[in-house]
DNA sequence: GATGAATGAGTATTCATTCAT
DNA sequence: GATGAATGAATACTCATTCAT
């Protein structure tokens, strides 16, 4: 039992990894067992279809990335704090993205659409509690609070994530957030260390100074 | 001549007719001729590939739509009712909704990414000027202004398209779009009319009435 | 060694459910495992494969449908009872028709013909001495009585098992057995009985009356 | 034109072979492409599946079969002489003996069942006029005629297609036919010469002499 | 301009069987 | 007796593209 767990495992991660290193469609089951280095059938034995197979690599995706949400959440940090752990957590790993830094080509769109949305959905909830916290605490201040920070968290997907977004992105991004919660002019400048971060193939946020 | 460019031009509605209610990639090359109820061979005299119909279907729409916007710009109206008539002539027609509403099944999503993005590229450029010319009538205020329509544009595809939105989604939007833009409150309002529209299936936002 | 008799016994039991209801083809190892609650390996031990499978549960149903036959012979009735008791006895048991009453749909002819085979081959004998019996009684009259049998067995066959016959059919059926065995006319009529009762899903032999 | 439907009859009589030497579920389509020489989409442009092929097939043996028996019946022999032809034009030729002499090796039950019934649908109706005919010649006397007609026909089929029967075989077939359609005894004698001559491999028919 | 026959690489899925534990 | 992980050959079907006529 362990063993066949184990095994499962490993092979959610190839799939996970070629379907975001070559998309979804343009990956094939021989691709995946000959990576795997095992015969088709015991793929069907542990994947019902290759259906299947996606849908379980977007739940553990999503699983790996609310995870640490929840457990920030639960902390006591300062609400602003908690948002930028949230965030941060959020924020897809380094490894993750597919050789060449392009998450979206035309053959990932699917897979990454998908996991957009339910993250999405799982994490409003979360950063809506966050944003609660901040309105008791003083720093936040406005209604229809879900639907405030849904729209945060679209733009920042579509944005940031291809990696092709200037400083002026960021500080507009920036403005806008803190107009959105209702929060102090300035106060939310640290999102910007979110951003500018994260890809190691990322050139043009290299120099990313505060311009303000 | 003459009758060649016809020719054409009737396969490329076909085209897009079918990638718009089956999706580019279910619609085959056969789906195609049978219904233009021509040959492959004269398919293939017209377009040099599947891919190349599609970019030319894109096109099409793209000029289609930016065609109607920019002799708006071109116009003399008030910057505020220019901004309203390119927003509403850049919407999906109805008639590009596929069968049942749903223009973002799975199955579509890469054509509709696709023209998605070419648009924010095309409309950004257009939008800025009438914001610019806004600020000069003082109905705006605000830096970064491409920036700033971006953002705007890329919610209200991504808020407003998939027809599951509610009140408080347009009322957030609304006072996000002015916030952006430093325009006055509710001076906006009339986005309301726009969205709440179009589609003759929602029923969601039947009574979309005023409600701050 | 009980247990594993009894085990046995309950694999076919199952297999031979399956085999009728979905056909010998479209039923998986996995379908037979997965009903009986084992692991694969436990089926492997018990069968060396899926055609021997077969064989097995074809040869359970020959023998419980000729098991009572050989008791009907051995008592002493007169012929024609024995005759009549013996065809009753082979008829295949109401449980045995699969769903919605085709016996021999596409996929089940294969298993349906070995079955209806080696049941004429072990049954002709049988029938053969009541014949014999019968013509010491002086009921019947004929030679070649094996050869006889046999094709009455094989009209039988062909006739009825698929439900779709007429009252026609009956009468003629009836009228060539008596002058196959030579019988009196009308002697046999008792047939019709066995032939028009045994589905109660079959409508068109409702009303089977006589009508000589 | 011409072209591509030789060629499709070319592909059809290949899978006819094929179908009838190794069973329709033992050819692949592989098979079949190999054996014509052509790649795997030529087959796919001709026929929409496997399944529709099996019924091509089926429905051309059906003509030839049925073909030279219409002009049989149109024809103006005695009805005698009219039955024994058309019988004879239905016999399988030898060449679609499958190789080794079964026909009705396992494998090949399905594709043979399909044909027999359908070529027993077509031929009822067209001796049943011949019947008909002969009656009003005073050579046979009976009711029910398409009833008894399909009771022989179905006897000649199981009995003699798959070419293990005896001489006393033939002479209890002869005997009932006479009887089931009301002839003269020994007047359908003449059908001991259809069945025993056809098939070469045929051993134990070789002396088939007149017995009676 | 137009045809349609021909291509062939590509793909997901099934399933009876084996065997180390 | 029993398990279940592993196998891998087999198979039907799709589809964009080419090209001789």
């Amino acid at each position: 039992m362990k063993k066949g767990e184990r095994r499962k495992q490993e092979l959610l991660d190839i799939a996970y990894r070629m379907f975001i290193s070559k998309g979804y469609e343009n990956t094939s089951i021989d691709d995946i067992i000959n990576e795997a280095g095992i015969a088709k059938g015991t793929y069907y034995y542990y994947f019902k279809s290759k259906e299947q197979t996606l849908e379980a690599v977007i739940e553990m995706m999503i699983e790996k990335e609310t995870e640490a949400a929840v457990s920030i959440l639960d902390s006591d940090m300062p609400a602003l704090q908690k948002m930028v752990a949230i965030i941060a957590s959020i924020r897809p790993e380094p490894e993750e993205q597919p050789i060449e830094g392009a998450l979206m080509r035309p053959e990932n769109i699917i897979m990454h659409q998908r996991i957009k949305q339910k993250l999405v959905e799982k994490v409003v909830p979360l950063l809506s509690k966050v944003v609660e916290e901040g309105m008791e605490q003083g720093i936040f201040s406005c209604d229809y609070i879900p639907e405030r920070v849904r729209m945060m968290l679209i733009l920042s997907n579509e944005l940031f994530d291809e990696g092709s977004f200037t400083d002026r992105d960021i500080d507009v991004f920036i403005d806008i957030t803190e107009k959105l919660l209702g929060a102090q002019k300035n106060s939310m400048d640290f999102i910007r260390h979110l951003i500018a971060a994260p890809a190691p193939s990322d050139v043009q946020t290299a120099n990313a100074e505060d311009k303000r």
